[in-house]
RNA sequence: GCCCUCGUAGUUCAAUGGAUAGAACUGCGGACUUCUAAGCCGUCAAUGUUGGUUCGAUUCCAACCGAGGGCACCA
């Protein structure tokens, strides 16, 4: 990567001068104008050498002249003593050639090479409708899975629905209440919405609620667990639907039914092993020794918690990739104090089995929404699905005066309306709350999934349209100056490389809005095919190179791409 | 009460301790007989408060104010 080679060659420049320096911070300067790598590495070392900065910037860059490196037209000193490097014609027409060349290979790396990640997402309850938590969990959980591809780890990805428990228990009862069809998602939906009515109300009902759980627990009621069998088979191939919609494919599910059994026992074995202890009739894990809180595992009636469920859970995931290396856990941000306690008994239990390994919990924010379109649209509850359904229906509307046929405007819609909901979701940093707004979210201006799918399409438009016109990619005759495109496409690379690092979808989000727009001010600028212009191969070149980088992107994002728009 | 997040234009989001805080939406004003106008160009507008550390703070530290979440048998 081009960031290295400067990084070195400050290193190289700095050690020349008798100095050292254990960390180059180069960066992009926020103006183009001050070239497109900055340094930092005078004023940091200025004070300790005594020298002023400024003076200390003039020597390193002089040093850094001296190295003659091809990719570098122009180092200078700038502002406080900043050092700025302007990148050659050469090196930003060759990297065009280079992402032509490598199409979808280009920018990934191999830094996880060989290892083994485990990323469990999505994890809904089932019998419940999909809740837009999950929906946020899902489409944050599979972007992430797929950068941690790009930089060569194997990924399992790994579904754990619940169930058994509280919430099946519910909608088995509410299923025999209302004699509905446990093959019917709506009928199962609104099961459980009256069973969880009921338990709510605290009365006869929540006691009839507590014994179906128990039965089913204990699977001592062959009807009850019939009920329970078929409404889960329903809400899995629902939910696989979904997955399928929204770019899911689990490697691996892992029950809640597997994992509580498994976890109590392995609970109670660690009782007598001191790790975990009891206390008013419940077990309990403390971690107050660790600046953590008190959590228990086993109930007062010796069943398992959330928690006994998770100690399990890892049972099932190490079994199954015993070589795993990291195995995170996409979940919202309510429960960052519960796994900080989990993890930390986890690490007791299995000592030898996560010896060098990490355990990672990534949090997602809430997904709010402003406007009150769906409490009056679709009921009180708002579910993932209804949501996408909304969208695409607003969708649908904007589709029609394109002239497209029926089949076209519906395929058409589905992947705009996903390509908005992801987008606003993956937009902003992990963790903090996000809030939905559908009028912005399909204002189908700026900013948006839209126009990243938009951009996409023209500029495969423009080369299929050269393609017929006999014109041929080839960044031979370049122009004497480039413009932004060039100067923003050859960081995907780098910017590939930090979201995986640090878990950050929403850093290649904004690097794929920055470069549409520079490629769309590009676009509105010049024609780009002109057979009488011997420039226009290397514009075409260019265009196929925004068109592979986004088309990265957005495949990263796990955003589909329709074939028009 | 204790702990964890967070506070940036009117709104929704950016900004690995750096230079004139960057976009989008909204408002206002433009261009175009041209490859997709879901596009392009211009313009108004912001770091909650008070201190501290630093050559330099939206970023780190402290206090305060405000929002959300968590803290024993739900998941």
């Amino acid at each position: 990567m081009i960031s290295e080679k400067i990084q070195k060659a400050i290193q190289t420049a700095v050690a020349s001068l008798g100095m050292e320096v254990s960390e180059i911070v180069l960066e992009h300067p926020g103006e183009l104008l001050h070239g497109d790598y900055a340094t930092n590495v005078a004023m940091a070392l200025a004070k300790k050498a005594g020298v002023k900065p400024k003076d200390l910037a003039e020597q390193i860059a002089t040093a850094i002249r001296a190295q003659n490196i091809p990719e570098i037209a122009k180092v200078e000193v700038a502002g406080p003593g900043f050092i700025n490097f302007h990148l050659s014609l050469a090196f930003l027409v060759s990297e065009i050639a280079k992402i032509v060349s490598d199409a979808s290979q280009y920018g990934l790396n191999r830094t996880l090479v060989g290892k083994v990640v485990m990323v469990e997402y999505t994890s809904p309850n089932l019998f419940k409708p999909l809740h837009i938590g999950n929906l946020v969990g899902n489409i944050l959980g599979e972007s992430l899975s797929r950068l941690l591809i790009a930089s060569g780890a194997e990924v399992k990805r790994i579904n754990y629905p619940s169930d058994i428990g509280l919430t099946v228990a519910k909608g088995v009862w509410g299923l025999q209440k209302t004699n509905g069809n446990p093959k019917d998602i709506k009928a199962l939906g609104e099961a459980y919405r009256i069973g969880n009515t009921a338990y709510e109300e605290a009365g006869e009902e929540k006691k009839e609620i507590e014994l179906i759980n128990k039965a089913l627990y204990e699977d001592s009621n062959s009807t009850l667990t019939t009920l329970r069998k078929e409404g889960i088979a329903t809400s899995l191939s629902h939910l696989e639907t979904l997955c399928k919609k929204l770019g899911t494919k689990f490697d691996t599910q892992f029950f809640e039914s597997q994992s509580a059994p498994l976890g109590r026992d392995i609970v109670i074995e660690n009782t007598s092993r001191g790790i975990f202890e009891k206390s008013d009739g419940a077990v309990v894990y403390k971690g107050e020794a660790e600046g953590l809180h008190t959590r228990v595992f086993l109930n007062s009636q010796g069943l398992p918690t959330y928690e006994a469920k998770e100690v399990g859970l890892f049972k099932l995931k190490s079994g199954a990739y015993p070589n795993f290396n990291t195995s995170i856990t996409v979940t919202g941000n309510e429960q960052l104090d519960f796994f900080k306690v989990v993890f930390s008994a986890i690490k007791k239990v299995f000592k030898e089995e996560t010896k060098g390994k990490v355990l990672h919990h990534v949090p997602n924010g809430f997904l709010t929404l402003t406007t009150g379109k769906m409490s009056s649209r679709k009921g009180n509850v708002i579910t993932g699905e209804s949501l996408i359904e909304t969208v695409q229906d607003m969708v649908r509307e904007k589709v029609k005066d394109r002239g497209f046929d029926v089949s076209a405007t519906e395929t058409v819609a589905e992947a705009v309306a996903i390509g908005a909901i992801k987008y606003s979701i993956l937009r902003q940093q992990m963790g903090s709350n996000i809030i939905f707004d559908f009028e912005k979210s399909l204002s189908f201006e700026g900013d948006s999934g839209p126009y990243l799918q938009y951009t996409t399409v023209r500029g495969k438009t423009v080369l299929a349209k050269a393609k017929v016109a006999g014109l041929i990619p080839s960044t031979k005759n370049s122009p004497k100056t480039t413009g932004d495109v060039e100067r923003l496409i050859y960081r995907f690379p780098e910017v590939l490389l930090r979201a995986t690092q640090d878990y950050a979808p929403h850093l290649l989000v904004t690097f794929a809005i920055e470069l549409s727009a520079s490629f769309n001010a590009f676009y509105a600028n010049q024609t780009i095919i002109d057979e009488k212009d011997p420039e226009s191969p290397y514009r075409l070149a260019l265009t196929s190179a925004v068109v592979s980088v986004l088309e990265q992107c957005l495949h990263v994002l796990a955003i589909p791409l329709p074939e028009k728009m």
